[in-house]
DNA sequence: TTGACATGCAACTAAACAGTTGCATAATAT
DNA sequence: ATATTATGCAACTGTTTAGTTGCATGTCAA
């Protein structure tokens, strides 16, 4: 149901990749050809990074004749948010506090 | 203030490195020798995955004689979440009902 | 049915990355 | 003072990744 986590993460590692999913979220369900405007390299690289992010589920693609129209997938980055970064947020305040007071405490002793 | 998001994205594409991570939020404060414990690689290897760690502001190390001691700072996580994650949920059912819809609709036309 | 177009696939190259080994330095303990 | 411990730094190697070029395939339009 959920994607490979890692594989995820690894696929939002990546500006160009992260410039992908910008694009399809601002106008979703664009052809190769139109998200390659936005990309200062060759087609065939481009259709790696897609590759990579249609492997990760955040994108889905369909076949209309000869195109390829490509649609965002929020849910993996949905679940990154609740699973792993959620994890990080609860005690937030308090790791905070305690690396605040590690650092000041060190500086001044 | 805030730490280059390609940088956080990048040092969190690793699961060495979010084990890292894990290990600190559990236990905070650790040497670089604690840590090396549950890290399946030498000494060195991990010095490195820290550095990238540190580099990104993920952890933040103070010398106590001849120890360095790590600590999670979540700050960037939590920007990571508030910025970016939270632009991809807004409209995050709209994008799935869009989706759904497609792949439904080219599946039966 | 031919030409243009949208895309895929494969081989190659260059750069980035992860890990190793070996040696150096500084702090602690005896 | 000496040995041990905790760490850093640098050179080297193997693997992965990002990009290129070239060619193949299938769809559409004239």
């Amino acid at each position: 149901m959920s994607a490979d986590v890692d594989k995820v993460f690894k696929a939002l590692a990546a500006p160009e990749r992260r410039l992908l999913l910008d694009r399809l979220r601002a106008d979703n369900g664009q052809t190769l050809g139109q998200l390659c405007q936005y990309m200062e390299m060759t087609r065939q690289a481009v259709t790696r990074h897609l590759k990579l992010l249609e492997e990760a589920t955040l994108v889905a693609t369909i076949w209309r004749g000869r195109e390829k129209l490509h649609y965002l997938n929020p849910m993996p980055i949905h679940e990154i948010a609740e699973r792993w970064i959620g994890k990080y947020e609860r005690g937030r305040l308090r790791a905070l506090a305690e690396l605040k007071e590690k650092l000041e405490g060190e500086n001044n002793g």
